[in-house]
DNA sequence: CTGTTAGCGCATTCAT
DNA sequence: ATGAATGCGCTAACAG
């Protein structure tokens, strides 16, 4: 506990915790010059300097950001939305940010949509009141108000993920229809004939369907369908997939290839055919998106598309930070995707 | 974009921002009774709440918390400091944390340290600088200046994961040299006898390193010991489970059981033995920590313990909420774990 | 129930 | 290279 002394009048007042006047009264400077040693701002005499930093030193002085934050009116703060931390595509995603944000003293201030536009906007709002310098979104799927919102602030916008709609300021990913299409034209030229699906909860994971629409798409171009689907509720997971392979197969339908929503469920699908003796890609070919890791580990590497979350995430911020203000038109940065072919389809 | 007139000398200012005075202006009140009113504090009449509140509709309006957060020093603000997001145990936490503060209005703040105390000091350093009420670590092992720093600020501290130590103010986790123990005395008893160990740095993770002098203590109690042991660099994944096991197995030490660091670990193990044609349990019996869904969803349910990181966040959270200030002594909270005997050991 | 006064801690804009 | 004056937008502590 520090105990600095006030006032002239003999009267001795503790604070405990010492700021920016503190430093400089010590330094023997005005409290403008501690400010610009603190922020290595302007031309600043070496011996200034060091008295200054001493002074920081000793106090243990942390700067009030939100002083600071409400005086210049910027606050280094970037808030960031997630539709969720149970699939492991989003911690890798803030990773990418954070990453890129570390570097240059910026804090990222995250929020949870559970993929709810409604509940983004609540996000919106109180992260707004932070003055972010941008704003990190999922998708492409905001309420109005959301949208009105954003346009009130002058903050810098990305979008992650998707790239198939027209983006507020920039949009980062890649486009899921063609990866849904690149599925099925992959799974054709293979050979395979009789399509089975298996997804999670569209409400909850929007880019999924366009991935299936992609693949019907493709499979409409050779005259082929979906020949039987299985859907279970809420997001996804390798029990789901596991379960929902089961399900699909009960259904009785013949079927050489089935494709799930993303690796999660194929994982799971690949061990429901372990537990049923069934040959994986000569019994049933299976697969995937994402191209997490546990797929590649499998006994038998899941065929899959791997996205790169992370570059998504570093690609977005570093692009964040290097605009000074609103872009006058959108910018669609289009990471690509890898169709790996493992030994599952 | 919002046009509101200034000045009474037929100046227009355009400002996109309104702030509460525009609020109270619309409203034909004080700023304060707008102020009261958006925070929903003190008795306001029913009518002059309704004015205020649709002005603040019309206008957009956005508290600036960085201005409120100065003028109340209160920021409703909780710093988060994680070693990882790589490992899904971390996120998980995140999410507990998250549902706690979601309900109160509050933010979270999260810094990754990657395992680095001094990475941790730096951010603890600059999470302070935004005045957070309450901070939440993972573990105990900081730097001397970070506990000054914490020591200097009167927020309250929480300590996730371990309970072995004396913490700051609480420490919300599990025993991780008890779950060791338990490890080993389940597996004693099961009448394994030829243990192997496959970890992953210890610099990166010291509870493994707890967990494992917790396997040796309960070993030695019963006269055996570790026979092989294999380490890989960095954190721990399915991979270099995987090909840990190999190396493992490529000394040639007769073994009977494998204790991995963890569920990523011992997952990768599984996948090894599937692919080498080792009959689980009976050629060699494996088990984890963590209890991952992973693990479950195998053709042979891993062995392992859970531990329910989402509630230790969930209650730290809470814990941190409902105390109005540091306490005058530790608290420390054992949420336990489970063994969760499957079918790999 | 509502308003007045004052100031939170710092950074900007001009001076010197 | 350094400093003085001023205000960022809001809320605490009183008054009324």
């Amino acid at each position: 506990m520090l105990a600095l002394s006030f006032g002239g009048d003999g009267v001795e007042i503790k604070r405990s915790v010492p700021r920016l006047a503190d430093v400089a009264r010590l330094a023997g400077v005005s409290p403008i010059t501690a400010s610009r040693v603190v922020r290595g701002e302007g031309p600043i005499a070496q011996a200034t300097r060091q008295r200054v930093l001493d002074a920081v030193q000793q106090l243990g002085y942390v700067p009030n950001r939100a002083a600071g934050a409400l005086a210049s009116s910027s606050s280094k703060l970037i808030g960031v939305l997630i539709p969720s931390l149970t699939n492991i595509v989003f911690p890798d995603v803030l990773r990418g940010i954070n990453v890129a944000l570390a570097a240059s003293g910026y804090q990222a201030l995250v929020g949870v949509t559970e993929y709810d536009p409604r509940i983004e906007q609540e996000i919106v709002a109180s992260l707004l009141a932070w003055n972010p310098e941008a704003l990190i979104l999922t998708g492409f799927d905001h309420t109005d108000a959301t949208r009105r919102m954003l346009d009130n602030h002058k903050v810098r916008i990305a979008e992650l993920m998707e790239i198939d709609e027209t983006p507020i300021d920039v949009a980062v990913g890649l486009s899921h229809p063609k990866a849904g299409l690149e599925i099925g034209r992959h799974l054709i030229a293979k050979g395979y004939r009789k399509f089975g699906y298996v997804g999670h909860d569209w409400r909850a994971d929007r880019r999924s369907r366009l991935r299936y629409d992609g693949l019907r798409a493709a499979l409409a171009d050779h005259g082929l369908g979906i020949v039987a689907e299985h859907y279970s509720e809420g997001p996804s997971s390798i029990q789901k997939g596991r379960q929902s392979l089961a399900s699909l197969l009960e259904q009785g339908r013949e079927l050489d290839v089935v494709v799930f929503s993303n690796d999660d469920m194929a994982v799971g699908g690949y061990l429901h055919c372990v537990a049923a003796g069934l040959a994986v890609r000569d019994d049933l070919a299976l697969f995937g998106f994402n191209g997490l890791e546990i797929g590649e580990a499998l006994p038998h590497a899941l065929s899959t598309i791997y996205s790169d979350r992370f570059r998504i995430g570093k690609i977005a911020a570093e692009k964040l930070l290097e605009q000074k203000s609103r872009p006058a038109e959108q910018t669609i940065i289009d990471i690509g995707f890898v169709l790996r072919e493992g030994q599952t389809a």
